[in-house]
DNA sequence: TTTGGTGCTACATAATGTGTAGCATTTTTG
DNA sequence: CAAAAATGCTACACATTATGTAGCACCAAA
């Protein structure tokens, strides 16, 4: 366990920390998805790496399996996504500012 | 680069998944730090750790070096942390519903 | 009954992170 | 001024984590 804490923002951000899950949560933010399309979302990872996350995730209850829709966000997990929305936002103005601060130091 | 994709929040998703980014970007949002001051608020992670993150997170405009008050957040980095305050709240409440959750379970 | 999809595992290889030692430089302290 | 301490940082051997491919057992439709 990397930060050896207990408070929770430690370990939700040790659990976002690790590879593909933040993208497993956003990539099912709109609908459910079966194991083998969520992993096509994903680009084309690993059915290890899928596996893996998918039962963490499960685990974190942020991630539900339903027989009839397949792989889908839990409410808690819902929850998260929405708060995530406004950095998906921030991303674009990051990139823009970001694009333009290169650009100038390329001068 | 995992998501082979240019759009800002693949990016993004990106720069958040690599270990000890997040944690530092948390670390930084009261106050600015020394290195070595760093080290220690993200639980004495290896110098290496430290300093290859602190390049990407400079290069990627969330954070700057400053001679006077060492490591800080950007103007960027700070809306970062601000947005990402929700989620702090949210993880406690996260917390709470999923050992209720394993609580029940274990019954 | 075979074709194609499903969820998933095994395992060798590659990439990423860790931990310790320590160096060169600047700042503090006696 | 000299010794001690703190600074930012690098090197490198080792451990952990992720990747990619192959493929299996299962089910449904053709």
């Amino acid at each position: 366990m990397p930060n050896s804490s207990n408070r929770p923002i430690m370990q939700l951000i040790d659990l976002l920390s690790k590879k593909w899950v933040l993208r497993i949560l956003w990539e099912l933010r709109q609908s459910p998805s079966t194991f083998r399309e969520l992993q096509a979302r994903c680009g084309d990872i690993s059915p290890t790496m899928i596996n893996k996350r998918v039962k963490e995730l499960h685990q974190a209850r942020l991630l539900e399996k339903s027989p009839e829709r397949g792989y889908c966000l839990s409410e808690l997990g819902d929850e998260f996504v929405e708060l995530f929305a406004p950095i998906y936002l921030f991303s674009e103005r990051w990139s823009d500012v970001k694009n333009s601060l290169d650009a100038k130091e390329d001068q």
